[in-house]
DNA sequence: CCGCATACTGTACTAAAGTACAATAGACAT
DNA sequence: ATGTCTATTGTACTTTAGTACAGTATGCGG
């Protein structure tokens, strides 16, 4: 699971051009998988490796940008390298502004298509590696207790258990208990790696008075 | 300093279209500045209230993007709207790419424009805020003596005093007292506090061994 | 030479956090 | 009913952090 081979996607509805182009990225190394359709590509098992994706734009029924927002939709990591024959600005454009990694041109030329798909893996790999630490940190924290969790936010203001224990009217005991359950649980040893970690889950500190 | 009034730059070569865009962004309220070039824009005095650029692509000797390339180099805040009359897909992925806000076509449709401009504007004040807590951290982290920077570094991984003080060989009484100093400069009260200052500023916590 | 900042250290105390024994009470499932 | 989980609290102790008095040494600029 730790070293996956890359997969380079292709969906375009034309098959002499998607086949031609399915030769070329085999050709330098390579695993390939060709959809004629937007749907047959959401069909396949989600791959859970390196991979990034080599959409056309104009397609029947379900376009590429269609399926560019059903994938952001999802939470897919695969970089999204558009193709086109056709010069359409304002979709190259919203395209790119909805996270396309590249928008090229058809025909194109082929260092830079390869340039763009080394470029597309590079990000997929630190995309991923972000995604499995939020991954990493929502899953400690689905162990913490509503309780718990409630008081873990209080923590990482960096307030006083006794100060804790005033606000939520329960005794400093109390939140000592709670305190190293969260250690614990969240597995870190001191204040400030529990500060980071809910930095990095984008959890922030309570608050008294939640913005009046 | 805490409220001024946006302005939206003009920099175009063509003095028709420069002057009736100018004369359709003042019309719904904004103040509005020309520029014939790229050059007598880049000797203006740096603005440092919200604002955004309508920039054209092609003028003579420097283009729309080298002066978006020198912005960027610059660290200037403002977003960018290219203007262009010439469809050019590679020069306005690149610009997306390079973190422009926006690419339209001219004659750009008012409604699209006027969205853009609030857009920005908007993403100005954003990035201005993120930009002003982060100086005001850097202004205090620049009051700690190189000493006390390590120590920061060594205290923001949650280790214990007595063991930072093994590490780097003084007494654990002097670490107490660099401790002391570093929360009294950063202004801040818990260790909980001081982690997420250093988070916000990009410090990454001291380390035994730096990767081998 | 003198003042100042920096870095370092000492003693002794207070306050806070962490922990090792607990126990009690309610909710909910088998 | 019985057991488990959650939330709560108690006492007593150890460890750590913070602080209030300090003092010493070094280097640098005036």
């Amino acid at each position: 699971m730790s070293k996956m081979t890359p997969i380079i996607f292709i969906v375009d509805d034309d098959a002499k051009f998607r086949k031609s182009l399915a030769r070329l990225v085999k050709s330098i190394g390579y695993d390939v998988e060709e959809f004629e359709s937007a749907q047959k590509f959401l069909q396949r098992t989600i791959y859970n490796g390196p991979s990034c994706l080599l959409l056309d734009v104009r397609m029947p029924k379900v376009t590429g940008p269609d399926l560019q927002a059903e994938l952001l939709k999802r939470d897919a990591l695969s970089p999204i390298i558009f193709l086109t024959a056709h010069i359409d600005m304002n979709t190259g454009i919203k395209a790119m502004k909805d996270g396309a990694f590249d928008f090229l041109l058809k025909p194109v030329e082929e260092q830079i298509l390869f340039k763009a798909i080394e470029k597309a893996l590079n990000k997929y790999t630190r995309l991923k590696e972000k995604q499995n630490e939020i991954n990493r940190i929502k899953q400690l924290l689905s162990t913490l207790t509503p309780r718990e969790y409630e008081v873990f936010r209080w923590i990482i203001t960096g307030m006083l258990n006794k100060q804790i224990a005033y606000d939520i009217n329960i005794t400093e005991r109390t939140v000592k208990a709670h305190r190293s359950q969260i250690m614990q649980k969240l597995k870190v040893l001191s204040v400030a790696e529990l500060a980071r970690l809910a930095l990095k889950a984008g959890i922030s500190p309570a608050k008294k008075n939640p913005e009046l």
